[in-house]
RNA sequence: CGGGAUGUGGCGCAGCUUGGUAGCGCACUUCGUUCGGGACGAAGGGGCCGCAGGUUCGAAUCCUGUCAUCCCGACCA
């Protein structure tokens, strides 16, 4: 291809709309460029990047056995109301982009594809003599993110590769699982990305075991959570740990303490001379559901520790979701909440976990009754000091009895870098951000069950499919590969993934010597297969240097003053050593770098 | 959804306080000189000043509304 003809428009300041470099960089190096919020077009640059990285993802899963599919975009409704998704997937807070048709029946726009793939399995797959199967498909998905970001990282539109796997038995699941761990880890790897596998939260997918792969990098939207070691690996939202010991309450009767004013943790402490982890807060909360009424929640957490609302949200829908369906929402109950339900106000700051349910009667759409939950460093206090339920004042040494029963205790504590490790008491987490790029699950038989996906086993009784489900994000991978290899000239892309593998730059397109063997070797590099720019545009070599290395093209050969001699430059993008060497001598030279590079060789392994 | 900021040629910005009919750099076109790390000179083309109302003799500038974009947050009482 020559650059004269590629479109190419490459700016010289960084847009104002961008904030991360690999954002930057791809809107100044003519990747993208925005259309609305969330949504980019893919100029021809990115797209044969796409494509790159969509073939190493077809070949790798190939490999495994797996087989491409293309399923629909716009899906029904009633699909999505038979796994019980449709309500959180549009009321509220929900991701999918929803329309009626002209008969005024429901669709929306794929955000993932669970329900179409298991509608599908369970007309296609009888027997157990079909199993297992693994689908996959790369296509765009539509997600009306609260708050898009960065480019492709967050987009409201990107393309994705999402995998979907049947098995007769949980231990297929679980050995195809693996199997896609490994081909995970060799699309990164083969890609050039740097990632760190992590144990995640299945989130809204639903499902048991499930794990992250991120990218890391500083611009990362999640913190992860790492044991020096290197036996541990989390996504915070999931992550586990030791809390530190609480300092020990002194033997006391417990008596009420006057506070006025002092409705913080830091107030309290300060005031009267408590440690934080001698504490109980107590956290009023709200659960939006499905069936429209709204649940209560006082939840307990020791006063040095934060609430991990992921694994709250966890144990409420794991507790109430059978009968009240998806949980929407959830969120902290205000004074205004109260009102509206013709509550009486509530002693904000000054909360016990014993707060009585008789304060919910009357309520207009609540439920009557708390739900009451208790995080288990909160749980295993002796002594403690808490509110009292009435404004201004706390209790000193309340503990856990008969009359101040201790709710059901779990972990709701969110791990924090400098926590001591479960494995290991005397390794401390330590933290890094990352950018997610793959996700793999098992789902178990949740949507099968829920779409009666239904097999018959080999004994000739009837059962669900179990399911995993696998995806990359193939958009937001390509922009965390700029995120990851760059340098303050530009993008340095590995050869595996990058738009072309070698540009030849002209360095005086008035010298017809020059102009005559670029010519030459663009002709011979392109015919030994390689995938090469020329730079035949009439500007000075100052300019197609600073755009070869702005869009990051691998290697460069120079065609310049040493061409009467038959001698050019040849400059590896990443790193920017510089040879020179007979043109004669060029292919036989570059060839084998750049086939290695092409299988992703030259990469540093990962963890 | 809450908070903050910004909308002026393709991109980056100034002008707005103190109203008088739009300017700078880059990019683009033509010509000349240059030609190995974003050249120089000359001459050009391109702007509903986000949009809609209002105030005024007169609005990019003041007022009201609205839309869009970006950032922070969605959280401990």
């Amino acid at each position: 291809m020559r650059v004269s003809r590629l479109m190419l428009v490459t700016l010289r300041d960084d847009p104002a709309e961008a904030e991360i470099v690999s954002h930057k960089l791809l809107l100044r190096a003519g990747y993208i460029r925005r259309i609305a919020s969330g949504i980019y077009a893919y100029l021809p640059l990115l797209w044969r990047v796409l494509r790159k990285v969509s073939a190493i993802v077809r070949e790798e899963l190939d490999a495994t056995g797996a087989l491409e599919t293309l399923l629909p975009q716009l899906q029904p409704a009633d699909l999505w109301e038979r796994s019980g998704r449709w309500a959180g997937y549009t009321a509220g807070e929900g991701i999918m982009f929803h329309l009626e048709d002209r008969q005024g029946r429901e669709l929306g726009l794929g955000p993932t594809h669970e329900e179409v793939i298991t509608a599908l399995a369970a007309e296609l797959l009888r027997s157990y003599r079909q199993l297992p199967v693994n689908l996959y498909q790369i296509q765009t998905k539509f997600r009306d993110e609260i708050r898009p970001r960065f480019g492709l990282m967050r987009g409201r539109e990107f393309i994705m590769k999402d995998a979907y796997s049947f098995h007769a038995s949980e231990a297929c699941l679980k050995d195809t699982y693996a199997v896609m761990d490994q081909a995970y880890r060799r699309i990164f790897n083969r890609c050039g990305l740097r990632t760190v596998a992590v144990e995640a939260d299945s989130g809204a997918i639903g499902g048991s075991a499930s794990q992250e792969f991120m990218v890391t990098a500083e611009a990362g939207e999640d913190l992860i959570l790492t044991s020096p070691d290197g036996r541990y690996a989390a996504n915070q939202e999931r992550a586990v740990s030791l809390a530190p010991e609480p300092v020990a309450l002194a033997d006391q009767p417990c008596h009420d303490l006057s506070t006025p004013g002092q409705t913080t943790i830091e107030q309290l402490c300060s005031g009267h001379g408590f440690d934080p982890s001698q504490i109980v807060k107590v956290l009023l909360l709200l659960a939006r559901f499905a069936d429209g009424a709204d649940q209560p929640l006082i939840v307990s957490l020791r006063g040095d520790q934060q609430l991990n609302e992921v694994k709250l949200a966890n144990a409420v829908q794991a507790r109430l979701g059978a009968e009240r369906g998806s949980l929407l929402e959830l969120a902290p109950i205000t004074a205004d909440q109260l009102e509206r339900q013709g509550l009486e106000p509530l002693p904000f700051g000054s909360l016990g976990p014993d707060l009585s349910d008789a304060l919910l009667s009357g309520a207009r759409d609540w439920t009557p009754r708390f739900l009451r939950l208790a995080d288990g460093t909160a749980a295993s206090l002796e002594r403690f000091v808490c509110g009292a339920n009435r404004l201004d004042t706390h209790r000193v040494g309340a503990r856990w009895d008969p009359s101040n029963p201790c709710p059901e205790s779990l972990d709701l504590r969110a791990a924090q870098p400098g926590d001591r490790c479960h494995h290991d008491p005397s390794q401390h987490l330590e933290a890094a951000r990352g950018i997610e790029v793959g996700h793999i699950f098992q789902l178990g038989r949740k949507y099968s069950e829920a779409l009666e996906a239904r097999f018959t086993t080999e004994s000739g009784a009837d059962e669900a499919l179990w399911m995993g489900c696998y995806g990359i994000g193939v958009s937001r991978l390509a922009q965390a590969a700029v995120e990851q290899n760059h340098d303050r000239n530009g993008i340095c892309w590995p050869v595996s993934i990058a738009p072309f593998e070698v540009i030849v730059v002209v360095a005086s397109s008035q010298d017809s010597q020059q102009v005559e063997l670029a010519e030459r070797l663009y002709g011979e590099l392109q015919q030994a297969g390689l995938e090469v720019l020329l730079d035949d545009r009439n500007e000075r070599a100052g300019v197609k240097f600073k755009d070869a290395d702005l869009i990051g093209i691998p290697w460069r050969v120079v065609v310049g003053r040493g061409a009467t001699d038959g001698q050019v430059e040849l400059v590896e993008r990443a790193g920017g050593s510089k040879r020179d060497l007979s043109a004669d001598e060029l292919l036989a030279a570059l060839l084998p770098q750049i086939q290695a590079g092409r299988q992703g060789l030259n990469n540093p392994a990962q963890s």
